[in-house]
DNA sequence: CACTTGACCTGTCCGC
DNA sequence: TGCGGACAGGTCAAGT
């Protein structure tokens, strides 16, 4: 589930691998992966691959001559590069990619570039999707269209987050960030992130939410965000790389995956529930319930709110 | 229209 | 040990 950071790590990588090589030929494997006619993959052949770029979770492959190839990971979606069959960038953990045989079994598709580089898109639940699309159709898609502002740009304002939450004003502040209309590129786990931060219950109502918390959820957003893209998009090493075999953010995260430990910030042991029909993690002493309408919360600045951060897995169960 | 739920998928894990 | 079901969570379609 690579969001924002992740795929922008991916994108950096990317960068460094393969900009200016040639795209040769598509292969497709697993039909609903492409999202488009199958003859659109024709259409690709010969063109360079002038520049990468990305707008929320989706990466964009800028091919020249009005061309672009978009990839959108979704939930379990890598890229693997490799030359002459040897892996040069992404995928799972290092140890075991190096060695891994492409195509892989979870393989969906192949991206065939010049100098014998090719780009391998593995996606166990087959939720990725490629598309191939001109400046006209990008533009005008709506997905595209409804997209929010990328959360460290100087469009994410105070008055931006505002107007979005008072549209979604009865819906759960989760529920509203994990809607990309409201802001590009936040996912399950940077929403419980970027709450915790803000000690705001994710469940509180999107109208609800005082000038003041607004204020602090945005400052909570861009920091949780810019520090994923320093960190490499630490939760999972090279981009894409949360295995359901426990390869996790760990040390990063404050609340993701941590249920029943104590919180970083005050040591109540954290909670889970479900909210928008997503798994949540939360402190339920920092991020108090409050009542739902708003008035009423119980400070959060009467104990203190930066403690020794306590060792990873304390033993609870 | 605003908001919620189910479908898309496969692998893992938990309880019986 | 095997088996059914819940769960993982990004996005869209369908439902309330």
């Amino acid at each position: 589930m690579p969001e924002l950071p992740e795929v922008e790590t991916l994108r950096r990588g990317l960068v460094e691998s393969i900009l200016d090589k040639a795209v040769e030929s598509v292969d497709v494997f697993w039909e609903r992966t492409l999202d488009a006619p199958r003859s659109a993959i024709g259409r690709v052949a010969g063109h360079r691959l002038a520049n990468i770029t990305r707008r929320g979770k989706v990466l964009i492959w800028d091919l020249d001559d009005d061309l672009y190839l978009l990839i959108h990971p979704r939930m379990t979606g890598q890229l693997v590069v490799t030359e002459d069959g040897r892996t040069l960038f992404g995928g799972g953990h290092p140890s075991r990619s190096m060695q891994a045989v492409m195509p892989h079994k979870t393989t969906r598709a192949v991206i065939h570039l010049s100098d014998d580089i090719s780009v391998f898109l593995n996606d166990q639940r087959k939720f990725a999707r490629i598309r191939i699309v001109d400046t006209a159709s990008l533009t005008a898609d709506p997905f595209f269209l409804r997209l929010g502002p990328e959360p460290l740009s100087d469009a994410f304002t105070v008055a931006a987050l505002s107007r979005q939450l008072r549209h979604h004003a009865r819906a759960p502040i989760k529920a509203v960030l994990l809607e990309q209309s409201t802001v590009a590129g936040l996912g399950n786990i940077y929403t419980d992130e970027a709450l915790h931060l803000a000690r705001i219950y994710p469940q509180r109502l999107a109208g609800a939410l005082s000038t003041g918390e607004v204020r602090r959820l945005r400052a909570s957003i861009r920091q949780v965000i810019a520090t994923a893209i320093d960190k490499g998009g630490t939760t999972y090493t090279s981009a894409a790389n949360l295995s359901h075999t426990g390869e996790r953010w760990g040390d990063e995260a404050r609340v993701f995956q941590r249920q029943g430990q104590p919180c970083p910030a005050c040591g109540t042991r954290l909670e889970r529930i479900r909210v928008a029909g997503r798994g949540t993690n939360f402190c339920p002493d920092c991020q108090p319930y409050g009542e739902v309408g708003g008035m009423a919360m119980r400070s959060a600045h009467v104990r203190p709110r930066v403690m020794p951060l306590p060792p990873l897995r304390s033993g609870l169960a």
